[in-house]
DNA sequence: ATTTAAATCAATTAAAAAGTTGTCCTAATT
DNA sequence: AATTAGGACAACTTTTTAATTGATTTAAAT
């Protein structure tokens, strides 16, 4: 109980992420009272859509999946979500639900802040302000893309992008196929599970990746830049 | 998407459980438009331990399991949350979090309903009212029982006391048993999971109960029971 | 009409998780 | 000091889940 409180006390005394760093002392206060940690384990919910969200979570460490539901068991995956990320930005402003749902892959470390002090230091500060919407922009960016591959590309152009996609997250946790399974890169590339594995199998073939058990390496990211374009 | 939407819509233009026909049809709509309504599928997390809590769940359809979180994975069981009940009611008067986390052992329907709701009616409605101090009542004499069997019972009167607990949950769900893992079982009873295998089938050979796979069929309620009281 | 892309289905294999069992260790009780 | 309750560990088995493969079907595109 002890050793596990200290370290929380670590993160719990200082909101050292680079994002907080332009806030003032007042503005930090006033996160620091609107905000609870918590550790998600591996596999447990970070959101659920359709849930109400009354907060937006911040990753401290560990990595996570967000991922849209269907209907009837389909999902599509959106992104992996990254220490120093947001989740549920959206909710702040706009909806007062999530619109996705969150899982986490590894053990996560998370602050939960109350959106009306995000709101408040959004209206004050114009720095903060700034990077908010920075952050908007570029999942704005990524969900177009997103669009794209869904509405032209086939699939050879879908699993080459999703592969490049997975490989940049790698300096966040090296690890980070082994996390995946062939499942989840299917609904990350909007393709059946059996459909991903061909894929890769005859990838594999063509000297594009190399499979060792759930790891992929990229041998030739330039082949799959090129596949990727091409759709 | 249509025949599910349909479904949906049969719950959402009605609030027919028993504990809201007592609540005026302004209270119904004013809960009506502060709620939301979720699937949770089974495995999902309906809550998590120390998450921020804006609002109350009632379910609708499902069953589910409530446990407390220790460190390193430890955790303990409650209780099972059956259709009819609420999770989070701790949260709407006084503490801001979840105290416990709760996790859905089937596919669930379940309504959120934002607290400010609940708390409005409450004050409004005495016999709404009158309800929810009987629901918290009983959650405390649940509570006081579970911390009674952890502070004096030994392992058999422990593992007696929740087969009779989790066999009176099989008219809400016949095939509980098949959904508690060994762990589960063992974590409702605050013992190893090896001693939970090694209870039950030395129940099984003194005839109070029978084994197959993983359904549990209780043989001798008055010798469990009797075991049970005998700590 | 024919080709192509890709999902679905069914069967099989492989890997991971859960369950089981015996032995040993520890702390409390007698 | 001896006994007892019960956890922890290790080895093993069973069950469940995930991955793979080939065959078939569907639907769109040429």
């Amino acid at each position: 109980m002890k050793t596990i409180l200290e370290t929380d006390n670590d993160f719990i005394c200082d909101i050292q992420a680079p994002c907080f760093q332009m806030l003032t002392s007042e503005e930090v206060e006033l996160v620091r009272g609107s905000k609870t940690q918590v550790l998600f384990r591996k596999g447990d919910h970070l959101t659920k859509q359709g849930a109400f969200a009354s907060y937006v979570l911040f990753i401290i460490s560990g990595i996570a999946r967000q991922y849209i539901e269907g209907d009837g068991n389909k999902t599509h995956n959106l992104r992996i979500i990254k220490p120093g990320e947001f989740v549920g930005l959206s909710a702040v402003f706009t909806k007062n639900t999530f619109n996705y749902s969150s899982i986490s892959l590894t053990d996560c470390q998370v602050f939960l802040i109350e959106k009306d002090a995000i709101a408040t230091v959004v209206k004050q500060n114009g720095l903060f302000g700034f990077t908010m919407i920075k952050r908007y922009c570029e999942q704005n960016a990524n969900l177009v893309d997103t669009l794209r591959t869904v509405l032209y590309k086939q699939m050879n152009g879908r699993i080459a992008e999703i592969l490049l996609y997975i490989e940049g997250c790698k300096k966040d946790n090296p690890h980070i196929f082994q996390l995946l399974s062939r499942k989840d890169l299917a609904d990350f590339a909007g393709i059946s599970t059996e459909s991903a594995v061909k894929l890769l199998k005859s990838f594999e073939k063509d000297g594009l990746i190399e499979l060792n058990e759930k790891d992929i390496e990229i041998v030739d990211p330039n082949g799959l830049a090129e596949i990727s374009k091409k759709g």
